[in-house]
DNA sequence: ACGGTTCACTGAAACGGTTCACTGAAACGT
DNA sequence: ACGTTTCAGTGAACCGTTTCAGTGAACCGT
């Protein structure tokens, strides 16, 4: 086992300033003490190589400077890609992210997002598995969270940028009528038990004015894993996928390929969310766009800005695009 | 700003049991005193809804039952999928990790691995942009260090899973040789300026001994930003690549069809990874395969058994696989 | 000369655990 | 009856900061 190397301590920079801790403490957050002191303290921490330590300064402090981001479910690639985008912009913000992933479970999502207010994240950012756990007005008593994605049930939140579902799918099942599909296997990433969370409901009144005969399925986001639920609904002779993401409706892909059936002529796919990856399969995978750039800068401004101890809250909502590229027929 | 919900500490439960703060310190963690009494703190504990604060336990002790995962690029759709892996295998092994992104730049890459260091992470696991900084070493000394990917220059790392980059090279090159390729543009991520850097070693000994003629271009990982550099690069004259990673292929493929350019037919393009998005592109990425799982299953071992103070130092190298499938004409 | 501010700095108590060295009592062997 | 172990549990120091409530000196206007 190595030996941790011993660093120099608060006390050390005091005693070789002939300050007092507490002195040195204010002068390193630069507060307090006169310029010239500043001055000297840093450029004596510097010589001894001192750097407060961040452990330390959060018991004290309740403060660590960084945001929690936890994720749904990080196999799915929209998700990873709105991960990596959140880590960037929050480092352009000289802040950083720790991120955790719920893997889909409301569960698990629980106990992580506990022990991110326990780590003394400043904020947290949460794309909710289960919207409406009664975790979320707990956790908003202690910390500011914004949401991506649903709105929390009765908590209050410090901001959410939550997407248009309604919209959203509006637009992909009155693609698929009007491309002439009546009979549509609709796959949704599995989730909390929860029956009624928004995005469904929609489903079910969309297709029920639109006259559509639908069959709900849950798939995991992982291409292997959804690869196996599109086998077994193509076996199942469904042939018109409406994809609660992108990452399922890979998954449909590589089934029919699989089974040399060819999209669009033999089957028909719609993804939700647009993954850059969507544009380079042929054919393109038709797709609800949801602007992922400007769901990472809003969500990072709304969290900084909680953060920094600024309580206006915010609801932003994204409109969705159509994103037609060919994998209807 | 929110008010933290106050929260019941150790000396609570001592009160309540009518024990010190000691004893139900190690009663909680099962240590040093009898079994009647761990279980009556358990259930005191429990019904005064106590945990230990992780930052106060941290600081006392110097442990977090954290483990640290610090990615070379995240931009990289491989490295996503290999930190997402990383998070659930840690997961079962009932550990945690905090994943950070270095974004390619060594300096951050510094800033970083310091700052998990600071965290008290048990263990890091790291994916190095630059293998030779000076950093590893020191940080070796201090905590328990697996790499992934590449050899840490005079580290005395708790355990390695390197890529025979050499056989991994050879098999690329020699297939696009064997497929008439002789000028070919090698697409590398962007990296340290170590201008030694192992793989990179390894193209230019192999080219020399295939007689080929290459031109080294460094590209990021992200999408849009590979496409630039392969958009570039065909309007060179370009028309074979060798990309060191799958998601710059995707650029590639992008920039092609862009242009009107068929893979194979017209272009000819090898990735290096395999990313399970390169088996549904049409063609399929040709690739040199690294068994993602193993190499998760590896290094999760390795880091696991050195939290635990396990000091038996292993190196354990990853063979290539060639992944044919049609990308090169 | 005097009360009142301002300024630069300090002492000590948090923060919430862990751990070391120790204690008193019971159990043991002889 | 005695010295030795073992056991369950304790008191207090410690981890390295921050922050609250002062303190003494210099400076102010009158």
């Amino acid at each position: 086992m190595p030996q941790p190397r011993k660093r120099a301590t608060i006390r050390e920079v005091a005693k070789a300033t002939g300050l007092s801790p507490a002195s040195v403490s204010y002068a390193l957050r630069g507060m307090q003490v006169s310029e010239e002191t500043i001055e000297r303290v840093r450029r004596v921490a510097a010589e001894l190589g001192y750097e407060a330590d961040p452990i330390a300064r959060a018991l004290a402090s309740g403060r660590t400077g960084m945001i929690g981001l936890l994720c749904g479910s990080l196999e799915d690639l929209w998700q990873q890609a709105l991960a990596v985008g959140i880590g960037r912009a929050l480092k352009d913000n000289d802040r950083y992210a720790l991120i955790l992933d719920a893997t889909g479970d409301p569960s698990r999502e629980r106990t992580l997002a506990r022990q991110l207010r326990d780590q003394r994240v400043d904020a947290l950012i949460v794309q909710p598995v289960d919207p409406a756990a009664p975790l979320w007005a707990e956790l908003c008593e202690s910390l500011p969270v914004v949401s991506i994605g649903d709105s929390l049930a009765g908590a209050r939140t410090a901001g959410e940028v939550v997407f248009d579902n309604r919209a959203g799918v509006t637009l992909a099942l009155e693609h698929m009528r009007d491309r002439g599909h009546r009979r549509i296997a609709v796959l949704t990433p599995t989730r909390a038990s929860t029956p009624d969370r928004p995005a469904d409901v929609h489903v079910l009144a969309e297709t029920a004015r639109l006259g559509l005969d639908i069959e709900v399925v849950t798939a995991p986001q992982a291409l292997a894993a959804a690869t196996d639920v599109a086998r077994r609904m193509l076996a199942g002779g469904h042939r018109a996928f409406f994809c609660f993401a992108d990452s399922i409706a890979y998954g449909v892909y590589a089934a029919s390929a699989e089974q040399g059936l060819r999209i669009p002529a033999d089957v028909s796919v719609m993804g939700y969310d647009d993954h850059p990856m969507s544009g380079l399969l042929s054919p393109g995978l038709t797709t609800v766009d949801w602007d992922i750039d400007g769901i990472v800068r809003a969500a990072v401004r709304l969290v900084v800005a909680a953060a920094d101890g600024n309580t206006r809250r915010r609801r932003i909502v994204q409109a969705p695009e159509l994103r037609e590229r060919g994998s209807v027929g």
